[in-house]
DNA sequence: TTGTAAGCGTTATCAG
DNA sequence: CTGATAACGCTTACAA
């Protein structure tokens, strides 16, 4: 128990064991806090002190052990463990590895440490988020995933608090910060844009909706085109966001109509759905983009962009939006919800 | 440092701690170790003490601390953290997303914790992998990375090995263990295929090669071809696995071509590449595929299934692989890489 | 079946 | 600027 050298002293660098800050003290001649000082950028430490341990510690191949680090700095107020836990549930929509892009280079140019979780079913968010909290993350987040408010009992139960960050989407749950576009204002820019272009058939496509935190981008443009126009579209929603079951939807319920009661716009909560909306309108219902049937889209997807569908869409501004992440990552207070605006990307399918 | 009573007992308990084995030990009027056994299945402990314990335990709210129980069990030669550090650095083609919904649903199954950590370029690789280290992490796993071999030296520095995975790339670096598909064999038979079907001026498309951990589907098809006809195809490569940056290379390599001197199919490395060469041929050279420049890819993305695609491809077998990953980690012994057979999913482009 | 002692590798805090 | 003491929350070993 005292910081002596140990009776092997060749014992902590044997064969599947790490080296420790005691072995590069005792290289180095100096003492194991020392060390630790020369680790840290605000210590206060002679140049030829941290030198010297440096090379020790370079020369036996010296890494500092975070779970110690967290556990030993656990009492102090300010402890972090600088490591988040990233929630994710639905990997059919593109939109995800974009939103994971930005995220992953964000939080580690931030210093932030993700672990990475497969919430495998609804039911499994809980558990997840009770496992994470088992590495003492400082935050969860929750990136565009479908839960249920119940979970938050489940977490507000324990001690400590990790903070709750829902990202993508907006939640009015007490103590959920939530990082997204307005989907609102982003509606009705869509929908200004769909009544200045002309359109007067409108179909709204629409994702899942089992929660309280969804989308409110149905609603919203239900309710300006009711405003509007005096009726209220057409519409249909899928269980998933996924292109291949938007084709099927759009093929199954279009085919066979007259002309005159066709849609002359299909809107969809987001690019996944546009995507697989566009198939079927050029392959399954053999008529044309956007002449016969335009489509607008969400999010941008890297697709969208390319030549085959040259998707009109929103652009959330996810850089923006991660940053923002990192800042309630950062604070010390506890933050607000934010919103954001995003930007109406006008391509050629509308 | 005792196990009594501390001096203030609610102290453990106040805001911004999280609730203690010894807490519930004194809430449930057993000792801390009876906690602990509560919380093992193969504990020797009474069904009313284990009762007892989980009830207390609920009711309190306590987490255990992963940090802390990995630390305490280091000195143990089966020690293990049950956190693997997963590398990535191409978001751009969406089969890095099917992969991680195997990867990440199969390792949670396991009981495996995920680190995620975006190499953010070639050079970050070896920070990247130091840092993860600092969890200490029991195996890194690369997926479809590209890693020079230099940076196993940074790792082999270390007292304690990692095990270093390779995930859907081969590589024949000493010490790493590689799960990926039989390349030769997979181009082998898509050669065959494209023998098979009569084509006759083959192009192939290849990605970025600059590290030996790279794939050798562009090497083998070249072989193949110069074997069994006599000359070496056509080919072109791009510096990253993105449609669009295929979209604009056949497009610039293509365009202006008399029809004899066009190739009669595209063989691409993987589906981001021949998604990006199908909308160049249609949508730029105005031309059919098939029927005028037929088009193979490699991964079988889901898009790849899709009416307005109905690609050839070549399928890997990401769940087999990703059990088979389980498996090494889970393994006490060095475990061996393995290559795995496909299967060619033959659609419409060819 | 249960309790005790010792210690994992680090940091907060204070003494020199 | 540097060193020492006492934790952090848990587990391994062993004793009762």
């Amino acid at each position: 128990m005292s910081n002596d050298v140990p009776t092997t002293p060749e014992a902590s660098t044997a064969y599947g064991s790490y080296v420790t800050a005691d072995d590069v003290a005792r290289a180095a001649g100096v003492s194991r806090w020392t060390v630790n000082r020369a680790f840290r950028k605000d210590a206060s430490i002679s140049a030829k002190a941290r030198e010297k341990v440096m090379q020790a510690a370079a020369d036996l191949g010296y890494i500092p052990d975070l779970r110690a680090a967290g556990l030993a700095s656990a009492r102090s107020v300010s402890a972090r463990s600088n490591l988040v836990a990233l929630l994710i549930d639905d990997f059919a929509n593109p939109h995800k590895l974009v939103m994971l892009e930005h995220l992953t280079r964000a939080l580690r140019q931030g210093g932030w440490d993700i672990l990475l979780v497969n919430t495998l079913d609804t039911d499994d968010t809980a558990p997840a988020l009770r496992h994470a909290s088992q590495r003492r993350v400082d935050a969860t987040i929750l990136i565009g995933i479908q839960f249920s408010d119940e979970i938050l009992d489940q977490v507000h139960q324990g001690g400590r608090q990790p903070k709750l960050i829902v990202f993508a989407r907006t939640s009015q749950v007490e103590g959920v910060i939530s990082i997204a576009v307005d989907d609102q204002a982003a509606t009705r820019c869509i929908a200004e844009y769909v009544t200045r272009k002309g359109f007067r058939r409108p179909f709204y496509l629409a994702g899942p909706r089992t929660f309280s935190a969804h989308l409110l981008r149905k609603e919203t443009f239900m309710e300006y085109w009711g405003q509007t126009h005096g009726h209220t579209p057409e519409t249909a929603w899928i269980g998933a966001y996924d292109s291949q079951k938007a084709e099927s939807l759009i093929r199954e319920s279009l085919r066979g109509r007259a002309a005159e009661a066709l849609p002359d716009v299909i809107v969809c909560e987001n690019d996944a759905l546009a995507l697989g909306a566009i198939d079927a309108i050029r392959h399954d219902l053999k008529l044309r983009v956007p002449e016969d049937i335009a489509v607008i889209g969400f999010d941008d997807v890297p697709q969208a962009a390319g030549a085959n569908y040259r998707l009109t869409t929103y652009r959330q501004p996810l850089a923006e939006m991660a940053a923002y992440l990192v800042e309630v990552l950062e604070a010390q207070e506890p933050m607000q919800s934010r919103m954001f605006l995003g930007e109406l990307v006008a391509r050629e399918t509308a």
